[in-house]
DNA sequence: AGTTGCTCGTGAACACCTTCACAAGCGCTA
DNA sequence: TAGCGCTTGTGAAGGTGTTCACGAGCAACT
């Protein structure tokens, strides 16, 4: 039952690649995949490969590979994909919006359910199947829910406000999309999605090149 | 007027989380600004801060700290922020859409200045002031416009296909939002934001948490 | 000018990650 | 059972990134 402890952040960040690409070779019938094509598939080094599935306690079999089907039922244990995670979207502006009408959730261990945002001109809208409450109602929300991951989908301004409810409502996870820093409680995993960061970098790189 | 060269790919990842950081202090009327409190703003340590700092050949005075505009034109320096680059957004869809609505891009030296998509429903709707054109008139768009970096906002399945396209008519980089690894040549600085693997790997470390 | 307090710049140590290279192991065939 | 081809798992080496710790330098005040 429990999956292997200390597994590199490095390992961990490229975990969803390999599952994804295993997806895609179990729906295209494939039983077995050697780490060379594995690693071909998701764009990185065939060692990596094998010594990223070795931190996971998966065993390949060798002169023949690993078992697609096993590797993608362990790889779904260590993320958590098997459990759903229920996921609320604070801030229903352009972006969260977009998030809520993404289909990409429940095929990876989410589903939202619930939509918040303090604008009581968006209070009531719907989106893909859900209304939009307001955000002082989160504490009875996620009491209700029992709602495991936030999306921070505010204004910068907002975020840290928001990050701060979330946290007090109990919340276990934090994705953050909004262009600031936050600081949350130790135990309380956070990651951000920052796209002017992304094309920033893209620009020193391109930049250079010149 | 060149910037140092073989800025560590670590320290570029984090220069615009210090632009940002100092825009702020910049409009908070602040002048100079310490290691430690840049640090703090931007969520690391100091003498990180520092030993990036020192790489972009900017010097800060002893006993006083760095000059804020002085940082900020120099790092805009590095990563090409003062430059106008011209973008297309390729893929309307959801999260095309909210992009495109998005204002953040300006002043970080990036203009949206095409939106296509291959949908003919989808030609000649307008989004912030852009008509969508279609795919296939990229060539022209990109000419046209001196189109500098493409995003990718379509399914996972085109993805490959369109970025073989924008490489094509002459893209100088590619920001990512498809769920799948993209071949380019090794040239083209290539990034992906990938929503579903950040939430992945919430998972596991809420999942380890408990 | 001398002293004090603060902050930078950086060498050195450490931790983490990647890549190479190869022995060990598996399945298949004869 | 022996031999062969293929692929894994991992020790070791090399590289990159982080953090510590401290000398050096500037400003301000006496
Ligand atoms: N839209 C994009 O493509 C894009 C791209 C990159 C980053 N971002 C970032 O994502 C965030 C959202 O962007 P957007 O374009 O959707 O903005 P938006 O202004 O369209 O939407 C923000 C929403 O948050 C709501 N909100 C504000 N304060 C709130 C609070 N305290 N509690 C709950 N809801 C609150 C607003 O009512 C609004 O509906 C911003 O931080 C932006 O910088 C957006
Ligand atoms: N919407 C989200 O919140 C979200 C979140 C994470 C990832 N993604 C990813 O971003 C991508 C877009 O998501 P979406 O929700 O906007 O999808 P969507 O289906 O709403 O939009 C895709 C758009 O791309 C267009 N398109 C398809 N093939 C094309 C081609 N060859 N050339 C040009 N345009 C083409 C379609 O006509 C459509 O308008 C997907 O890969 C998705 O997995 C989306």
């Amino acid at each position: 039952m429990a999956p292997e402890r200390d597994i590199p952040d490095a390992t961990v960040a490229r975990l969803p690649v390999y599952r994804r690409t295993l997806v895609g070779l179990a729906a295209a019938g494939e039983t077995t995949v050697s780490s060379a094509r594995l690693a071909e598939l998701a764009g990185v080094n065939a060692a990596k490969v094998r010594k990223d599935l070795s931190r996971l306690g998966t065993y390949g079999v060798r002169g023949v590979g690993y078992e697609v089907e096993n590797l993608l039922m362990q790889i779904g244990e260590v993320l958590g994909v098997n459990v759903d995670a229920p996921v609320v979207i604070v801030g229903m502006g352009n972006l969260g919006q977009a998030l809520a009408r993404y289909g990409g959730f429940s095929t990876r261990g989410f589903r939202v359910v619930a939509l918040t945002d303090s604008d009581p001109k968006k209070i009531g809208k719907k989106f893909a199947g859900l209304t939009i409450q307001h955000q002082d109602d989160l504490p009875k929300i996620a009491k209700d829910l029992d709602i495991s991951v936030g999306i921070i989908t505010t204004p910068a301004e907002a975020a840290q406000q928001v990050a701060d409810e979330l946290v007090a409502v109990g919340v276990g996870s934090i994705l953050n999309f909004a262009p600031t820093v936050l600081n949350v409680p130790a135990h309380i995993p956070i990651r951000k999605v920052d796209l002017a960061t992304e094309l920033q970098i893209l620009g020193y790189y391109q930049h250079r090149a010149s």
